[in-house]
DNA sequence: AGATACAGTGTATGTCGTACGGAGTTGATC
DNA sequence: GATCAACTCCGTACGACATACACTGTATCT
């Protein structure tokens, strides 16, 4: 019932605090903010117990009185590393969306190494829920059910993992596999589909369609996806209201 | 130019081999399978390359005359552990991708370990180009460009992705954090969610909304979701045929 | 036959996460 | 206001794991 990690709680600010002894000279805050400058530095691998203590000017051990283990610290950074959420204005639930998901895309391009840690779990930590709360509020506002919205949410949520993973895959932010990006990428999949067996991949390599980098970056191809999601939403939505009339 | 992991072109069967010397005595395809069975058996985590050695009955240090590493051990895994996508037959577009959607869903849920690594890189296995094959001629040939086609596979394939992580998630197949999945879930967001602040989120809590485990493993809710993209596919096939004619 | 390239192995090393116990510090209690 | 308990922080140690290196035996080519 309540094994929730700690850090959880303490995300939430639920922690008693201790009521004794010295005051912590640290807070959760400071050690994920920490962890999340070497993340954004040297990507997920650089962050260690000990490089994270170190640019806090504190031992190793010390951060287990924060964190009870490496796992939680990243369930922490994942976190605190979510800006907050758009905010509605008087925007159409469909601009809504559009900025919130895109929104959502951005920060996790921003901190690719989130693509590492937050698909795998449920949400948990405030900054989260807070984005999942505005969608659902929005969405439900538009007059779909709280079933509905939650699937909405959702999908629209896996689109922005997915769009904000191609785009770093594309951009080659990560910085790793040989040839840089997209370029290499291509020329990769042209060796290997020449043999034969790949009628569609073939066509699409040879009409150039891969090779248009740019367009993720100006994110053309991200509001075709989305519209495409728009537009179910908003079938939907004009079902509800003729049923409902 | 050719810095791609070695492994990726074992993969394809263009290494050269060995034309001296003894002959190996396994294959990348055996090694892939040793671990796939460990993956399954005891999660990501028990993947080590000596477990994989101990379950092959070779030492740890021969497996790296398969893979040059542990990261491409990943690689040649999370390949291998991709059946082969369904058979279009004469299934019309809007039922060909919903097979292939779920068969990717469900293999994916079969694998959980593999929403650990799949996401994180570009596809380049023979299993996955063909997946993205079969996808791309189908949503060709209904009337969509090459780049359209791309954009619809690469959606679809998200939403794969993100329906098996919740499915996962909700079954709790993990079976790490505490309380028994969905349940465990709820109670704690009713907990934390309390104090207010997220009035959309709360009133999805109340409404139950959350509580319908069920309908994720009945797949009502992949359905439901599915729904939304494949009617934005319509509108804008139909916008095409309206054009084009 | 002799040379050569290659598969498989054992040992050693470096990196990490983290368990354990100690020392110093602060607030609560009598 | 003295004592005690809770608590933070730290140093050390250990165990798990990936992998570099050097070596041995074997199969093919010249």
């Amino acid at each position: 019932m309540d094994k929730l990690p700690v850090v959880v709680a303490r995300m939430w600010g639920l922690d008693p605090g201790p009521r004794r002894g010295p005051r912590p000279g640290l807070t959760l805050d400071l050690v994920a903010a920490a962890a999340i400058g070497i993340a954004d530095a040297e990507g997920l691998a650089g962050v260690r117990m000990g490089s994270v203590a170190a640019a806090l000017g504190v031992s190793t051990m010390s951060l287990y009185g924060y964190v009870a283990s490496k796992d939680e610290l990243l369930i922490a950074m994942a976190d605190a590393a979510a800006p907050d959420p758009p905010e509605p204005g008087d925007l159409t639930w469909r601009d809504y969306l559009t900025a919130w998901t895109r929104a959502n895309r951005d920060f996790l391009a921003a901190h690719p190494w989130l693509l590492e840690i937050a698909p795998l779990t449920p949400p948990t930590g405030p900054r989260a829920l807070r984005w999942l709360d505005r969608a659902l509020s929005v969405v439900t506002g538009a007059g779909l059910t709280a079933g509905e919205a939650i699937n909405v949410a959702t999908t629209l949520s896996a689109y922005a993992v997915s769009s904000a993973t191609l785009l770093v895959a594309m951009t080659g932010t990560v910085a790793e596999t040989g040839p840089e990006g997209l370029a290499g990428y291509t020329a990769l999949l042209g060796r290997l589909v020449g043999p034969g067996g790949y009628p569609g991949l073939a066509a699409a390599l040879e009409s150039g369609a891969f090779g248009a980098a740019s367009d993720w970056v100006e994110d053309a191809d991200f509001t075709f996806g989305l519209t495409l999601l728009l537009d179910g939403i908003e079938a939907l939505i004009t079902r509800r209201e003729e049923n409902t009339s």
